[in-house]
DNA sequence: TCTTGACCTTCCAACTATTGGAAGGATTAC
DNA sequence: GTAATCCTTCCAATAGTTGGAAGGTCAAGA
């Protein structure tokens, strides 16, 4: 399988696919006579796992190690799922983040006309000090 | 006032002042006759503003347009408060995304029994295909 | 067989925003 | 005078993805 087919097949970008081997997310892939990287079915099982995760958010690294637990039949799901909840505990520290963002500025435009004149307490308030 | 004051008084770091100003965010400081950057009151309010709004999440390019809104004595108040609401949007599909994915996660690692053992739910689930 | 189009290769660069370092000049304090 | 601290510019790295350029390969049709 070529490069395009294992991308078509995995739904990451053929581009993508050579970044992932560069940086070492995946191995090297085999090489056909003229230089082609050839796929086999496994190989498009692991890019949908790295699509999958990075669907749900994890950083290449997080990958990196879920990889290396789902290839170690040793494994404990709790290294799974430890890794996991630190993720979640990322988004939540994220979301809320981003909630009070959200909540400040729309208290901020709450309080603007909106209209024709200049007055506005959202620049208003942009430059307050600290 | 030198670029390192103006960074005290700012909150804004030497080095992002020297890179806002080799992006046009604010314009080129004049200099001493030895070269270095010089800074008025007002040169640090302007930083505070960029720093206000960047901690407001908005970015660069909408920072731009505040700030030129902000110089234009005859501006709308409805422009500045159309550029924050569909801020506000972007925020709240994001918040939406992540709670999304945490939610996801949360549920996987609900059925992952955590212990010892390698079978894990939430590996499982990144093979699923698509 | 020749050509065309679709594929593949590598390398380099852009995006966002910030931070870091290196090499060298200016200023300030002792 | 010299050491410490500031300033200067330039280049690079971060994370992840996408884009293009220049060139080689393959398969199909004339």
């Amino acid at each position: 399988m070529n490069i395009g087919q294992a991308a078509k097949a995995s739904g990451v970008n053929a581009k993508l696919i050579r970044h992932y081997e560069s940086i070492g997310i995946i191995p090297k892939a085999s090489r056909s006579e003229s230089g082609y990287r050839t796929y086999s079915e496994s190989d498009v099982h692991t890019l949908c796992f790295v699509k999958r995760a990075r669907t749900l958010g994890f950083s290449m690294k997080d990958i990196k190690k879920l990889l290396s637990l789902w290839r170690n039949r040793s494994r404990k799901s709790s290294d799974v799922k430890a890794l996991t909840l630190a993720h979640v505990k990322e988004l939540e520290d994220k979301i809320q983040a981003l909630q009070s963002i959200r909540n400040t500025l729309v208290d901020l435009a709450l309080h603007c006309h909106g209209d024709d004149r200049p007055t506005c307490p959202i620049l208003e308030d942009f430059t307050k000090k600290k």
